[in-house]
Parts: structure tokens; sequence; C-alpha cells
RNA sequence: GGGGGAAUUCCCGAGUGGCCAAAGGGGACAGACUGUAAAUCUGCUGGCAAUGCCUUCGGUGGUUCGAAUCCACCUUCCCCCA
């Protein structure tokens, strides 16, 4: 099976310029692609994995990838899919962020200067610098405001306001795409399918002035069965950064992926063989939930290594099979915590970061959602005595909320 | 440049002087049922040392015993005319 193939068949592809020449150019390593990403948290997301993998096939069969972080294009914030205008982040922030990004992505992707090496560029160093009219003059004239207005990622701004600031954007994208072209060799683009008219916008201006070819694809977003975007709990993204979202958190946001959902997950984001896959497709029932252990492990295992995968699944499999286990995430307590050598059962709670606060806590108790090493507590103010705290305790909210709290 | 409208809690959206921590819906969270799924039903949804107190209705100041609600100015957005 062909890398284009395959990637069809992952459910991966949304929208192609040119689909021959694309395939042709793909399957041959003969891509130098970029995939732009936009710093406005951080750490990377669930959200930018899809992106990531995608970036990594294509690694492996030979091209060249580019990522590129968009410390300039981060200054103007992309509408796409936006009902309002993001926040304005300053330079600082901007470049704080690029550099957490830098960090994550090298843990994926395999950066160097070899030819099947990854490159990574910041756009900051050429939209920062660049003359208003100059631009104006070079590029403005390629662009035709009648049909920037018809895109798909202005539409729904039209309704709503639109600033002059954000209706740029486009223009700065396709700069990028035009830039790397002449500069890096770069002749394709991917990005999410929300990316699609910006994406096009960088092809046109190349055509235009360079009267030369370049390719854009867009990678399929990837939705629930609700068609709402995954990779958010609670409105929370889940982040790759360890420290923002553990990797125990991180295993159980994909084991507990609805069933619709399983199949298209592992399809995109695991490298897991095809036909094994197709066999797993064939599950059913009860059975799906090992579909979903397979997707956790693997993607925590890409995230944050083999070892933190295990720890996380027998952690996992422990608490919800039988047994206490040893690798539930830990918080540890310390004597300036206590109050008359014991601790409030809601103050635990909020300190285990289970709860946001006491009045959380106070409901959840209220609705026997809480239990204490195994026993449900329906004292509201039960105090925990330090010797049992010492020993460690092990406290669990709701169904699938565990922690661990020890006194150190 | 001129005129008219809008900003409410996580989101949408009611509320035009006290009965407002603020209707209703969505979402989230918890309980029941399950398979750590979905659907369904129930509860709950600002904070706190909790029959009470504190903070919140775009911002700042004012009127009033009392302001989400009235007034002034500011900010942002929308619509119409140019």
């Amino acid at each position: 099976m062909t890398l284009y193939d395959e990637l069809v068949a992952r459910g991966l592809v949304a929208q192609v310029t040119d689909e021959d020449e694309i395939k042709n150019l793909i399957n041959n390593g003969k891509a130098t692609f970029y995939i732009g990403f936009d710093c406005t948290a951080d750490s990377l997301t669930a959200g930018h994995f899809v992106t990531l993998t995608f970036m990594k096939r294509l690694q492996q069969a030979g091209n060249k990838p580019i990522a590129l972080i968009g410390g300039g294009t981060t200054m103007i914030g992309d509408p796409s899919g936006r009902t309002d205008m993001r926040k304005m982040l300053t330079r600082e922030a901007i470049d704080y962020n690029a550099e957490c990004f830098r960090r994550q992505m090298s843990n994926f992707i395999d950066f160097g200067e070899g030819p099947g090496q990854a490159l990574m560029v910041n756009n900051a160093d050429w939209l920062l610098n660049l003359n208003y009219v100059d631009l104006l003059r070079e590029v403005g004239a390629c662009f035709s405001v009648n049909n920037m207005l018809r895109a798909e990622c202005y539409k729904q701004r039209m309704e709503r306001g639109l600033s002059f600031l954000e209706f740029n954007y486009m223009i700065m994208q396709s700069y990028d795409f035009y830039h790397m072209f002449q500069t890096l060799g770069c002749n394709m683009q991917f990005g999410g399918n929300d990316q699609w008219s910006n994406m096009l916008g960088g092809t046109e201006l190349i055509r235009r002035k360079l009267g030369k070819d370049a390719y854009a694809m867009t990678v399929t977003l990837l939705t629930d069965s609700n068609g709402n975007k995954m990779g958010k709990t609670a409105g929370n993204a889940v982040w790759l950064d360890p420290n923002k979202t553990s990797p125990y958190d991180f295993y159980q946001y994909w084991r507990n992926v609805g069933d619709a959902d399983v199949m298209k997950c592992i399809r995109m984001l695991t490298f897991l063989p095809m036909a094994e896959i197709e066999e797993m497709d064939t599950w059913r029932d009860q059975k799906i939930n090992q579909a979903k252990e397979i997707l956790a492990y693997e993607l925590t295992k890409m995230v944050h290594g083999e070892a933190e995968a295990e720890k996380a699944q027998t952690a996992a499999r422990a608490l919800f099979g039988a047994g206490s286990g040893e690798d539930v995430p830990v918080t540890e307590i310390s004597e300036a915590d206590l109050t008359d050598g014991a601790v409030d059962i809601k103050n635990l709670l909020v300190k285990a970061g289970l709860v946001k606060s006491n009045s959380e806590a106070r409901q959840n108790i209220a609705q026997g959602g809480v239990t204490l090493d195994g026993e449900k507590v329906t004292d509201l103010f039960l105090a925990v005595p330090a010797e049992k705290l010492r020993e460690g305790v092990l406290l669990r909210r709701g169904k699938k909320s565990y922690r661990k709290v020890i006194l150190k």
C-alpha cells in the first residue's frame, strides 16, 4: 500500500489541490512540506496531535517536514473557526510559547540538517520585518478581496464582525508559503481542514507571482460522533505537556472515548498496521474496551514514552479492576497542611486537585461521589488523621478520578 | 462623519430600583443503570469558618436607605445613512 493510499484508508485526507501530483510527490519522498503551528499557548494539545502524527508519517516515507512556528502570524491571530477575536499576545509570550513547542515537537519528529530530517523555522523571522507598502505592492495586488470574502473561514465572521487585523491573516499565511517555496524549496502545505482557504491563498500566490505550482492538502479534523472537536475535557484542552495533563489523565482521556469514536482514533492517530486495525474493527460490545486500552496505551507511549504508558495502564487497570494500584498519581502534603493533627476531607479533595473548591467537594460528598480507601464518605466534616495520611490514602471522586495522598 | 442598538455567570439567553447569586436552555460535574461506552432518568452548577457573610451582570465615577436595572463618561461590538 502506498503512503497516499494509507493516508486515505486511515481517513486522514480531507481535501487536496491536485491529487495525482500530490500522490506522486509524497509516495516518492519528493515533498518538502510545511505545517504551521500558532503558538497561542505554552504547550501543544491533543488537537495538534493529528497533524504531528501526519508529519511523522510523511517523514517516515522520506519526505522533508518543516515545522513552522507562527511567531509572526500569532501576532495577528487566525479568525478561522472563531466567533470572536483572539486575545492579542505579547511578543515575549509568543517567543516563550514557541520555545515550548520546539521542545515538545523534538520528542516526536526527527529534526536536523540531513535530507530527510525536519526543519523548524519561525515566521517571525521574515514577517516582522516586512514593510507595509512594499508588501502591499508585492503581494497585495494578487489577492482579490471579493474572493477572500467568499472564503469559508471568513463567512461566519462576516456576520459578527471581522477586524482588518484578522482579515490579513490569510495574506500572512500565504506569504509564509510563498517565502518558503523560494527559500526552502517547500512545495506543499498541510494543515487542519479549517485551514483550507488560507492554504489555497498560498498556492494561488505562488502561481501568480512565480508561475509555478505548489500543493496543499488538508487533514481531517478529529471530531467525535457528535461532530465536536476532540482533545478537550470540560472545555479544557488535553495537553501534551506532562505538567499540564498528567500521563495518567492523558491515558484516561483516550481510554474513555466513546465506542463510536475508538476506531476512528486508532486509524488516525496510531501507527498500528492497517491489517491489525481492520481486525480490531470487528470487535463488538465489551471487546471494544480492549481497543480503547490499545488506543490509550499507544498514544501515551508516543507522547510520554513507554515507561509512563505502562504505569498509566497498570494504574488504570488496578483502579477499575481489583485492588488498588501503585501507580496512581500521588499528591504529597506536608505537616503545614494539618489542622489539629488532621485534614478536613473537603480540604483534602481540594489539595489533591480532585475538585476546584470546598463547595464542589461538599456537593460531591453530599451526592455520594467520594470514597476514601474504598469507603464512601458520608460525613461532610470528616477529619482524616495524620497517622492515616502518613501511610497514604486513596481518594476517589466520581467513578474515574483517583488520587493518592501522602503526608511527608 | 451622522443616527440607532448591544455588552449578564462556562456558553446561549431572561431580567428595566429591593422578593437577584440572578429564569430557561446547553454544557460540565455527581448519582442510578452499564462495559471506565452511548442513551435515559435524578440531582447539582460563584466563593467561604455557611439558618449567615463575601464577590459577580463590559470599565470608571455618580444618584439612592438600596443598582444587573437610573445618570455621566469610557471601551468594545452590531445595524442604518455617508
